[in-house]
DNA sequence: AATGAATGAGCTTTCATTCAT
DNA sequence: AATGAATGAAAGCTCATTCAT
């Protein structure tokens, strides 16, 4: 049956194998860059990690920005799934948010590659920053919508901040578990630290609920 | 008398010009590292920022690591002394807790070397992590006890989480704040942040209060 | 078959032209540690001396240490191979422990590698001095094999001293006439030293046949 | 009484320190080249070995160079003495020539500095080369003269070789156990070998009263 | 005489990147 | 597509030497 393909699927397999390669290489990135600073990892760590040539690297990443890039792009899309197929699901807005951070916590604890993303964005060249921080940035705004929409659904009854400062404060509180979880133990317990701050954002954001 | 003094004071006059020299190095190294990444840092940068010779801060400090852990040491016994000055303030151990934060929000956004502290410790050789982290751990410790303080002066009300996990909660939300402000605009907005906090930390720590 | 030898042979081919720069970059060390220090000589000149560049140079050894093991990883390889091929040879035990010397002030006179070894063995990282050591030790051994067989073939006839005594002495007169050679004109005189060195020997170790 | 002298002798005084530390100075140079190559050797080791600031071994020696050769000055000094004591002694030329290979070999074993002189021969620069090997070659000339004083007084009686050659072999000898006992014992069993060679001696020199 | 401090040239080593096959 | 080999521009660090006191 392999032969049988082989002559007008050559290409073809070619192709295949050559996407192949390359994901195992950004996966090995993915690895690596959780392991260590932009600047210690050498890239001859990473296709030594796929057990794939140096020149290969070269050959599917131009040079070391671009596999961070690339790295960042895969954290970003696995990040945006997670946060598409949380809003879409049914519930309150408030819980929606709530359901989120788990969500997102989860995804980090266990997706090294997600790992490596959120390292990079703390030590990278500065051109490649801003697609680091654009994340955050895009993350809050789906927050404050949230709540806005919890606003109008009755999940969220505050009244004393805006939107937008809510949104921030959430954002903050995420940041800060995530920060001194990855100090901490390499985001193993984050999804814990998550879960402890859901009873205080319940309180903050639907005060009457708790009382 | 007078000429024991001459020859007590030949070496200490030596020590004073070397301390100097000293402290214009570790300024400097301060200034570079708040600019930029442990690993994008030359130890050029840094001896060329104070105008002193490369071998001279070999000289002072043994290794790049050396100046680094300088750095860590020079900061955090800026923020010690933040620290004790304002727990040793008048008024209620809630009060005390949220000027704490304003306090070293302030310092961070005003002192370089404090600000190139904190990016160490997310871009740091394995040996120096450690002693990084080991500052939020006692940071979070004073946090607690300040919590328990305002448990038995009335300050603090809450009776659903412990101490610790409140500590904690703190801990988290100065973090991401911080985080934030350094990425966004090199912590010149973090006061600000932390003002906006104030309300709802005093929310969740002392809820009837708020009522 | 010829496809898959020519896959085969790729990786064949290149590790030839690999072969060829690392055995020049060895022999352009070997010319450099014979004219200089270990310390004294930097790996720029025998990069420069080879016309290869220093990176390729590290490419093929990891560091200074390590080529200094090459080069003396090949002289004694060289060494063997003289001790083996005279040992070999037809003759008495005591003929052919003479020739044995003959031929390796003969080599060290002429290979510009050998010599290298030589002096590295004086000047060398303490971990690499035993390394060096062993050498003298197993051509001791070799000395005292033969000074036995001659025992029995009854080309050596002296029973003053044990064969081990005697081949410590032959290989101190050795080192001696090669140690003061190097020192005079970069051993090109060794091999006469050596002949004259031979019916000492002779009388030595046959006092009767000398009678 | 150090009170009455005070002040006439004050600059007398003076120079005695200074002789006192240039000489702590000269044995502590001697303790560290005798453990180490000249490169790898640094003068704070040796300053700091003799508990001097590095400033002031400055001031005594002009540079490395200079405390080699002091170093290389003190040896020879040393050995030429034994020399001179064992030379006028009574007894036979041949006598008188081996008690001097014993007491060479008792002073070399025994003294730090005269050890570093001789591995300072080894790793020089060039410069000093010269001044290292010219002391090989009077002690082959003291060696030539006691053999010559044998022929007449009958202790050496071989006439094989002239008293030249006999030199050069009794130096060769002397070298190869040197560097032997230097590489494997840092020179511990130095005179034990020398005792092992003198009867070889004997009957290579007199091979009549070995008879 | 003596010392702590300062200097800078030079060396080893690393590593992103390119090349030849 | 893939690979081993090659390159060279840094960068960290050492250390002989000099300086100021």
């Amino acid at each position: 049956m392999a032969m049988s393909e082989s002559r007008e699927n050559a290409p073809r397999r070619r192709q295949q194998r050559g996407i192949e390669t390359q994901s195992a290489l950004l996966e090995a990135a993915g690895r690596v860059f959780s392991r260590m600073e932009y600047d210690k990892a050498k890239l001859k760590d990473i296709s030594d990690d796929a057990g794939i040539s140096l020149g290969s690297l070269y050959f599917h990443f131009g040079n070391k920005d671009d596999v961070a890039a690339a790295v960042l792009d895969a954290q970003q899309e696995r990040m945006t799934e997670v946060l598409s197929s949380v809003v879409e699901t049914e519930g309150s807005s408030l819980g929606r948010l709530l359901d989120l951070l788990d969500g997102v916590a989860e995804l980090i604890s266990a997706d090294a590659l997600v790992q490596a993303g959120i390292r990079l964005v703390g030590s990278l060249p500065d051109e490649l920053k801003d697609r680091g921080y654009g994340f955050y940035e895009e993350w809050q705004r789906v927050a404050e919508t949230l709540i806005r929409e919890g606003l109008e659904d009755g999940s969220v009854t505050t009244a004393r901040q805006t939107p937008a400062e809510l949104a921030e404060l959430v954002n903050e509180l995420f940041v800060g578990a995530q920060v001194l979880a990855g100090m901490k133990d390499g985001w193993q317990t984050l999804p814990e630290r998550i879960r402890r701050i859901r009873p205080v954002l319940e309180s903050v954001l639907a005060p009457s609920s708790a009382a």
